[in-house]
DNA sequence: TACATATTCAACCATTTGGTTGACCATATG
DNA sequence: CATATGGTCAACCAAATGGTTGAATATGTA
């Protein structure tokens, strides 16, 4: 697995997977429940939850044949920190914060 | 201008444009001076530093042939929303987020 | 067994992204 | 004036992204 700062942002950046998390913080969901509100095809939907669990902002469960996507809002809350202490620099360690900053985030597996 | 959350999101998801905001913490910068740390060309810079500036992250302005850069790190407050939005993370504890550095992030470099 | 359901895979496509280069424009300076 | 400096523009390129479709796989059910 892979989330790094990078990967964060960029799952982010999209308003489908930002609907998505939306959704899965009333419950844990399978994949075809995911898809149901969207216009675009299954494989889509599975595609940006792949995204999602590879930036590590969600999991998945397989049991079954359904696999459940569950949030994890780990991931998410460092990237809240992230912007947050951005925007309230002054009242951080400058240079522990560039670090931080620059560091590429590895999370494996 | 297009503050949304996904340009602001799209925009912090490449490390060269985190890097640059990093730099811009210390001090208003040149278009040049930007660039210089960095491997690749003005022309490149020139338009990461267009994407941050069409998410609101910073500010451009001409004087005489210098381009001046300079962050504006309110423009994090529509992705910062967003996130509160999204569940109850509290404002930023900097005990957390020291932990945060300490446990979490790997440093490469 | 046969069939339906849940999900992924593989191939493909259009658009976007991040980079290059060389020409160009604007401004400062000898 | 001529020339150097700061920065953008336009054309181009490779790779990544976000979507499609149809086939495939795995599991449940009659």
């Amino acid at each position: 697995m892979n989330t790094s700062v990078s990967n964060i942002f960029a799952a982010l950046a999209d308003p489908t997977r930002r609907d998505i998390l939306v959704m899965l913080l009333e419950d844990d969901m399978a994949v075809t429940d995911v898809a149901e509100p969207f216009q675009m095809s299954l494989a889509a939907i599975s595609k940006h939850l792949n995204i999602l669990s590879r930036a590590g902002l969600i999991s998945q469960e397989k049991r079954g044949r359904v696999k459940w996507c569950k949030l994890e809002p780990d991931a998410l809350r460092n990237a809240s920190i992230w912007m947050q202490s951005f925007g309230q620099f002054e009242a951080v360690d400058l240079d522990a914060f560039e670090q931080f900053l620059d560091a590429e985030y590895i999370f494996n597996e």
